[in-house]
DNA sequence: CTCAGTGCAAACCGTTTGCAAACGT
DNA sequence: ACGTTTGCAAACGGTTTGCACTGAG
C-alpha cells in the first residue's frame, strides 16, 4: 500500500505541478482513499463518507470537484453501472482502453474482465462504418455465479 | 408506416389487456410517436415535444409513466448514451440481445450496428467466470467517418 | 359505475455552481 | 501576497411521486 500509494502520489504531484494546480491535504485524501478502495467501484458519495473519516471537514462538493480533476488528469475514469450514479476507478497505466464489467443483476456484484478481447470485433467494426475507436463501454448483465447455482 | 403501427397497437393492446391495464389515447400516442422516430434515439423531453403534436394536453410525468411500462411489457429498451438522460429505442423481436452503438464524440451522431458479433466473447466469459449473461451494453466512442475527414 | 390513468406541481437526488473565506506556493 | 482551492448553500436538470380529477372498460 505504501509503496503504490506514494508512487502515485508523486506523479499526481508532477501533473499538478505541470498545469499549475496545487496539491491539498484533500485531493490527497480522495487520491488515498481511491487507492485504499481499489476495486470497490465507489460512487462520490461513498468516496465522501471514506474521506471524511480522514478529512472531515472536506465537502462534498470538493470531492466532485477532485475527482473531475483527477479525470482531467488521467489518473480515474468514470464509471457508469446503470445504477444512476457515477462511480471511478483507477486508470493502469497498461490498459489502452477500459476494461468490461460483468454486474449481477440479482446481488450487484460487479466483476472485472480482464483483457479487452475486442480486438476482432473493433477491426470488423473500424473497416464497416469507417469509424475510429477511441473507447468502448462493455457491460454484461447477467447471475454471477453464487447467484446462479441457487 | 401504417402497417407497422397497426401491428404494434394490436400487439399492445393485447398486452395492456393481458395485465388489466388499458389502452388511452396517450398511450397510443407515445408508441406511434416513438415508431414514427425510429432510428431517432429520442429522449424523454424529445418524446414529449413530438407527442404534444398530436397529443397536447399530455404531460411529462405521463410520458415517463408510459415509456416505463412499454420497458416492461418489453416493446422499449431504455439507452444510456452516457450524456445525461435516458432514451428509448423499439425492441424487434428478432433481436435477443440490444445491439450496439457507435457515439461520435465529435459530431453526436450515433450508428447503431447489426447483428452483436460478441458470440466468442460471451462464450470465454461465461466460461472463465461462470457469469450467465443475459444481456449487454456496448458502446463504441470514438470518430466517425465524416468527423474523420477532417 | 369503477378504478386505472392523467395532469399538475412539488419533491427527489445526484451533481454543479457562486461566493467569500482559507491556504498552498 | 497572489491566485487557487475550499466549504457552504443554493441552483440545476432529469426523473418520480402525491393527489384530486378524468375517462376507458
Amino acid at each position: 500500500m505504501p509503496k503504490l500509494s506514494e508512487n502515485s502520489i508523486n506523479k499526481l504531484k508532477n501533473n499538478l505541478k505541470e498545469k499549475g494546480y496545487k496539491l491539498t491535504p484533500q485531493r490527497r485524501a480522495v487520491l488515498d482513499t481511491i487507492i485504499e478502495n481499489e476495486g470497490n467501484h465507489l460512487t462520490a458519495e461513498e468516496l465522501y463518507d471514506a474521506v471524511k473519516v480522514v478529512c472531515p471537514e472536506i465537502g462534498l462538493a470538493t470531492v466532485y470537484r477532485t475527482v473531475l480533476l483527477l479525470e482531467e488528469l488521467k489518473v480515474l475514469c468514470k464509471l457508469d453501472l446503470s445504477d444512476g450514479c457515477s462511480r471511478y476507478e483507477l486508470i493502469h497505466e497498461e490498459e489502452n482502453h477500459q476494461h468490461h464489467h460483468l454486474v449481477c443483476t440479482n446481488c450487484g456484484k460487479v466483476i472485472e474482465v480482464e483483457g479487452d478481447l475486442l480486438e476482432t470485433l473493433e477491426s470488423t467494426i473500424e473497416e464497416k462504418y469507417k469509424f475510429l475507436i477511441k473507447n468502448h463501454s462493455v457491460k454484461f448483465f447477467g447471475l454471477c455465479s453464487d447467484c446462479n447455482k441457487k
